[in-house]
DNA sequence: CCCGTAACTGAACGGCGCTAACTCAGCGCA
DNA sequence: TGCGCTGAGTTAGCGCCGTTCAGTTACGGG
């Protein structure tokens, strides 16, 4: 039983809901167990309070996936050096990005894994526009062959989210380390958008 | 209401399940409404003679997925020309396996999105030993630099896995054509294994 | 002091996975 | 022909779920 909010402090609740949501989704890892009931039972408060706060469930898991967006945001950009060689800083990027999604499978499966036709989070559009940028400065630098920051951004999100959700759904069928992995895919298809297309030939 | 089956056909009601489950899948598009009780709806028995065929939902969706893993494997097959060029083989193979998962979007999501820790088909053991001969047949004909089949079948499956899987799960985040992408990522990492490490320096 | 209202609770509905106990039809056998 | 065994189901029910609605509590302003 949790002490009532004050007159102005509604939203006191709302973070605490999202909190409860969180805690529950990383130590039971299943998306399943964040029930409205069972959050309300980590709060401290009834059932029905969650929905003064939130729509539905959907949209509560929703409020959660954000955070994890805005983390995994920080994550990557905390293991980049935006002055640094520009593909090196992909790399670094993107082996960030795949550590975090073994580190944290649930969020990972969450955000990335389960239908999100409509809403792309504002925050995930800035993630991917870092990822842009990132890109971009690559090309600027002549270090890459594909013309179109875009192209180069959404191709390696797919490898490298590959690896990850493969990491993350079937733990078992995937070699260990997966670093190795990590790395063998991203050489492989960093060095295809550094080489011309002559070369390609071969 | 259906017929109650003969003596013998006790086998026969889990096959009309399995296909049940399988439509509802397909037809709603959510695993979620694939419930016991929906599916006992659509075969015209009640709940709990479904559990005189399998022990639990988890494992009536288990056979589902069995299902789907042999379709996906039969349509990679039929894609690929094994007297052909390897290179062209693995390419085509590829091209293949990302087209059916943007086909069955919620297939594709139930056997390589959601958590398979312990029991990895039997099929999809063999569809994976399908990869792993055709890399090694690239290798043998001198076509790729690595030389290792388990890692390249690993890199390749994580690379269109990584298409797929974005695909099915954020639809309206990636640039249509979906070809071009799935080309371009494809074309990228073969690239990189055809090129020598010499060359990788650039 | 008291009343309006923000912040919540209690009870309930229909649907879920799953279980235990029961029924019923058809086959083998006398 | 009749009978009982047994395979193939059903009926009833538990505890959980998401969600709704009507009610209740307590803070803060007048």
């Amino acid at each position: 039983m949790r002490q009532r909010a004050r007159k102005g402090e509604g939203d006191r609740l709302r973070i605490e809901i999202i909190e409860a949501a969180d805690r529950l989704l990383v130590e039971t890892g299943d998306e399943d167990a964040v029930t409205v009931r069972a959050v309300a039972r980590e709060v401290g408060c009834t059932a029905p309070a969650i929905y003064l706060h939130f729509e539905d469930r959907q949209e509560l898991l929703l409020a959660v996936a954000e955070r994890y967006f805005a983390d995994l945001d920080r994550h990557v950009d905390a293991a980049v050096d935006r002055d640094g060689d520009p593909v090196e800083c992909l790399r670094r990027g993107a082996a960030a990005y795949v550590q975090w999604g073994v580190d944290n499978p649930e969020p990972y499966r969450m955000i990335f894994m389960t239908r999100r036709d409509d809403v792309v989070s504002s925050i995930g559009a800035t993630a991917f526009g870092h990822l842009v940028e990132a890109a971009q400065r690559a090309i600027d630098a002549g270090r890459i062959v594909e013309r179109d920051a875009l192209v180069v951004a959404t191709g390696l999100w797919s490898v490298m989210h590959g690896v990850a959700s493969l990491a993350v759904a079937t733990p078992g069928a995937l070699p260990s380390p997966l670093d190795t992995l990590t790395t063998h895919v991203l050489e492989k298809y960093l060095a295809g958008l550094t080489v011309d297309a002559a070369t390609m030939e071969a």
